[in-house]
DNA sequence: TAGATTGTTAATCGATTAACAATC
DNA sequence: TAGATTGTTAATCGATTAACAATC
């Protein structure tokens, strides 16, 4: 549905919303300009125009955009009214973060449930969620219906639980195992290497 | 030193290492073709050549590129062998796993320290590092002497640490906080949101 | 030599910015 | 009306890919 639009676009649209959604409920932002949109999060303004093009949600020259209707109509873009859930794979130290992390549910998203190959943690509850045997990845995923999972196990393991999931009908992975993982073409992927990005900065320095 | 290169160059810089890291100590991969960078990594192969260029080591036509030799390059180029120190804001579950976190070790970067502002964490020692109070950001960050910094705040009080961070010397920030950072030209700045990462792939399906 | 691979130059593609007309 | 802001079209910029020469 919004595969029509330029993807650094699309990686936008949260950055918006998340803006526009911690404004005060004041009079004084009933409208907001896309010069004050671009200000607050160093963009350009003529960017910031073209990218709330896709959301069909219109300005007033003069005076701005109506913020509440820019947040629905960019709460509809990204499909955040049919509630999505998700399965984390990997229990660890940044697993359990994520399982205790609130944020998902700003995008209606909930995470379900999470497998582990620990048995020290399997059965147990993380941040409120149930940790699953690993072994039961493939009948969990299906069971629970979710396209969406989180990579948070060693790098070695990564490439094989992507595959076992996508088997299991995930069609889009979050992985922060520092691998990078190839799937087809109808699989989305996105890799999160928090230690390479750190490195990325500090060779910029 | 890397700001002649492209932006998007030098963010797979640190997925080639990694790549050719992970390839087993053996004679079958004492030379490695773009070709085989570029299938395993998902890339084209020409871009793999145009990147490896930087690094300033050279392939050999027929046999591949030193893997050896690549390594180096690429180490040299990022710098990793200035061996460098990071403070962390912020111990909550995020912050604690990335104290945990081994993978820093592998770009030549050390967490030296926390801060946080709960006094039941205050003194302790969380994933082998100590947590000193967030009171003393800034004579801690001059103290070690840091030019980069993570944080790992809850969204309002991300901006504000940021700014606590530059006026001490931190000079890249990597934000984990669910806000865009803004900073002055001469501060490096990766935000990223984790929820929003996990929103765009839901909203691709 | 023939074949495989690198490295470079030109072409394409996509994203951002600039210019400007439209609108309230 | 004048001024501020949106929205669109054209120009620029940067990144990727294609074509091909160079090399072992």
């Amino acid at each position: 549905m919004n595969r029509d639009i330029p993807g650094f676009s699309l990686q936008r649209m949260p950055v918006y919303l998340n803006y526009l959604r911690s404004l005060p409920d004041d009079d004084a932002y009933t409208y907001v300009s896309s010069g004050a949109i671009a200000q607050a999060l160093g963009l350009g303004e003529v960017l910031v125009r073209k990218d709330l093009a896709y959301t069909g949600c219109a300005g007033r020259p003069k005076v701005g955009y109506p913020r509440a209707e820019l947040i629905a109509a960019l709460e509809q873009f990204l499909c955040i009214h049919d509630h999505k859930g998700a399965v984390l794979v990997g229990a660890g130290g940044l697993g359990s973060a994520l399982l205790g992390y609130g944020g998902f549910a700003n995008y209606g998203i909930e995470l379900v449930c999470a497998f582990d190959n620990d048995p020290h943690k399997v059965g147990g509850i993380v941040g409120g969620k149930p940790v699953l045997s690993v072994d039961s990845l493939e009948a969990g995923c299906m069971e629970y219906g979710v396209q969406l999972a989180i990579i948070a196990v060693p790098a070695a393991s990564a490439q094989g639980i992507a595959e076992r999931l996508i088997r299991a009908g995930i069609r889009a992975i979050l992985n922060f195992a520092p691998v990078q993982i190839t799937a087809g073409e109808d699989v989305k992927v996105i890799n999160i290497d928090v230690a390479a990005n750190l490195a990325i900065l500090a060779s910029m320095l």
